[in-house]
DNA sequence: ATGGTCGACTCTCGA
């Protein structure tokens, strides 16, 4: 079974994209973000032709998480238990569209997967900052309690989660030190290391060391060309799955041309 | 062979 992970950056802007690359690549679940639409705009037949099952949690034009499968969709999860919402300046906290989970596969060799949208941050001091910390402490922690109650579940966090745990993810830590970046900050990279020390792991990294390896190159500026990205994309398996993963990878060649999305997708194969 | 934002949607914001 083959499971992958793509922020689509709207995924009517990239629906044929995203169907020439499930025909090409044969992944049997696809994790999406950033559908960036409503459920009346979402488009359904799209994985009926490719007889995909789907499962859509997207309420406007921001966010949206997505799983197709081919491989069987059910116990469908919209939000993690506890998820905090974000309320601004007094407003009414407002539940996003980031968070979504299915049970793929069959018997022995089903996942428990979550298509995962972490917030942004927008700025180390911004309200968005603490929203995304807290936001990745109650995910961590519901994680951590699935874990111990079944120490063999093979659970995988998947997302674009909009942080470069080490240095050789981005490709000028200088830069992002001086000019006050977010995504490499030690409480952003606490956050996302928590995960690690719960027994979650990175199943790409290993085989796919930097650094010069990244899953998004921001569209301005010529990054791409220039190989100018982050490492900001990850699955995250738990020590059950970890062990079934026979290869990872990075699609960079789907970032390349007209109409690319700013990510790359990540791949990840179970084996038979 | 990859090239100087893009996408949703309003007159701008989010990434």
């Amino acid at each position: 079974m083959k499971i992958a992970t793509w922020n689509v950056n709207s995924l009517r802007a990239r629906a044929d994209r995203v169907e020439s690359w499930l025909e090409r690549t044969d992944v049997d679940v696809l994790a999406i973000q950033e559908t960036k639409c409503k459920d009346e705009n979402f488009p359904w037949e799209l994985f009926e032709r490719m007889d995909y099952e789907v499962a859509h949690f997207g309420f406007s034009q921001w966010n949206g998480v997505a799983i197709a499968s081919r491989v069987g969709l059910a116990d469908v999860e919209r939000t993690f238990s506890g998820q905090p919402a974000f309320g601004k300046g007094g407003l009414d906290p407002v539940q996003e569209a980031r968070a979504i989970a299915a049970t793929v596969g069959t018997g022995a060799d089903a996942v428990r997967l979550w298509s995962l949208y972490v917030p942004n941050g927008r700025g180390l001091q911004d309200e968005h900052m603490p929203y995304k910390l807290q936001w990745l402490h109650v995910l961590k922690e519901q994680a951590a309690a699935d874990l111990a109650a079944d120490p063999n579940l093979r659970l995988a966090l998947t997302g674009d989660w909009n942080i470069a745990p080490q240095d050789e993810d981005v490709w000028d830590i200088q830069l992002f030190r001086d000019q006050g970046l977010t995504h490499v900050s030690a409480p952003e990279r606490a956050a996302f290391h928590a995960f690690e020390e719960a027994g979650f792991q990175d199943v790409v990294r290993p085989r796919h060391p930097g650094p010069g390896v990244y899953t998004y190159w921001d569209y301005t500026q010529l990054r791409f060309p220039k190989k100018e990205g982050m490492r900001i994309d990850f699955v995250l398996a738990s020590p059950a799955l970890a062990d079934s993963v026979t290869d990872a990878w990075i699609d960079r060649d789907e970032r390349k041309g007209k109409g690319a999305s700013d990510h790359a997708p990540v791949v990840v194969d179970l084996g038979p």
